[in-house]
DNA sequence: TTATAAAGTTAGACATATCTAACAAATATT
DNA sequence: AATATTTGTTAGATATGTCTAACTTTATAA
């Protein structure tokens, strides 16, 4: 039947989310690098960055890092605007948790339907941060972080806000469930151990609680 | 990448479907008009139901009218379940027209996460019907009709409940909304007119409505 | 009842998206 | 600098789902 896709194919449209999410300041991403992260081979990615780059999405030359072209980063944009509105949606209008949302967003990611977006932008209030705490792109595919620090970056004695969080996974965000931790949470930090980083810090009812470094380094505050 | 789509792939989910539909009493579907149904070509309907019926989803014989099995039933019926479900709660929780929800829940019909559709039906109450009048399978794929008339086969001086519509195309629906037609609607028949069957009704603030035998046809309605 | 039309099948081509095996280039290591 | 490792590419195979052209079977009509 060829179920109308718009513009790009569902394997596109997550090549395209991938290069967008693994660009670091430089927005360049290597062809191992995605690869990795689909959990598809190299010559796959490849042929799919020539296929991209035939359409003016990726720029690519042999052996050179991939970078998205402005089109190709203004329609990732767009994927990721409909993941985290979907997430936001989910957990807002539907009662599910943090943890539940993102198998499900990744899905609906895809739907073509500018009109059911909107709807859920307008009924969220058009929120700019997801559950999770990262930015929701603009229709101009325009985001902004918040100027977080890590929390395995912070000093004993420092009070900070967690603002967001940086792994999406269940089992993660599990594990905060089961310490009450979640965005907002005013947390003071009493000690570093300064051998394995391991943090033991304070808020709320748990006087002290014991932080890995793995654990902080994925915890994104504010010093305010 | 090979997006999870559960036991069967989002073409058979469609042939499923279409089974489904056109199915009448005998259950049964010619290749023509699921070709028709689905606009693809016969031989492409001829592969794809010997797929299927290696799955024991079909059965399936040389020049034999199509049946779907029991297990391709409640296949079906889960996939109509879902698109069922969510035009309702599009229409119900997101504030959409009746008129604009078939195309979106064509496309969300497809997600994999019992969890999202048993939050939906939750939400909704658990709905027996459709923004449309068409019945909710329920998880065991049983749903039943409820014993409407066609409105055109009713006589002057008739007093009809309008409850279920047959043809859920936009332009349809746009149609009936600029007569102010809709569900539960109390309905009386003035005339018939014998050459072409159209019909004069009155409705709520609607003193004499014309409506086509084509109209007339599609309208579903419970003598009372 | 034979001819014609409609419905259905077979065979083979094509596009998309994936893979493995083998080779080439760039990077890192000694 | 020479060698080894990692990264990336090329070539060719495979699965899915679609198509067209040609043929067969079933149904319809003369």
């Amino acid at each position: 039947m060829t179920t109308f896709r718009g513009v790009n194919s569902l394997a596109e449209e997550n090549y395209l989310k991938a290069l967008f999410n693994l660009a670091g300041e430089s927005g360049v991403v290597n062809v191992n690098e995605l690869s990795r992260h689909l959990n598809i081979k190299m010559p796959t990615v490849t042929s799919m960055m020539k296929k991209l780059s035939a359409k003016n999405l990726v720029h690519y030359e042999s052996y050179k890092p991939l970078k998205l072209t402005e089109e190709g980063e203004k329609r990732a944009a767009a994927i990721i605007r409909k993941h985290r509105l979907t997430e936001m949606f989910l957990v807002e209008k539907m009662g599910f948790g943090w943890e539940q949302v993102h198998d499900i967003a990744e899905q609906i990611e895809h739907i073509q339907s500018p009109l059911f977006f909107e709807k859920m932008d307008a009924l969220l209030g058009y929120p700019k941060f997801d559950p999770h705490g990262s930015p929701i792109p603009d229709k101009d595919g325009k985001m902004k972080w918040k100027e977080f620090h890590k929390l395995s970056d912070c000093l004993p004695g420092e009070e900070v806000i967690l603002g967001a969080v940086i792994n999406n996974s269940s089992e993660f965000l599990q594990f905060l469930n089961s310490r009450d931790l979640r965005l907002g949470l005013s947390i003071s930090i009493l000690s570093v151990e300064s051998f394995d980083k391991t943090m033991v810090v304070h808020y709320e009812n748990h006087p002290a609680e014991t932080l890995s470094h793995t654990v902080c380094e994925r915890l994104l505050v504010d010093k305010q």
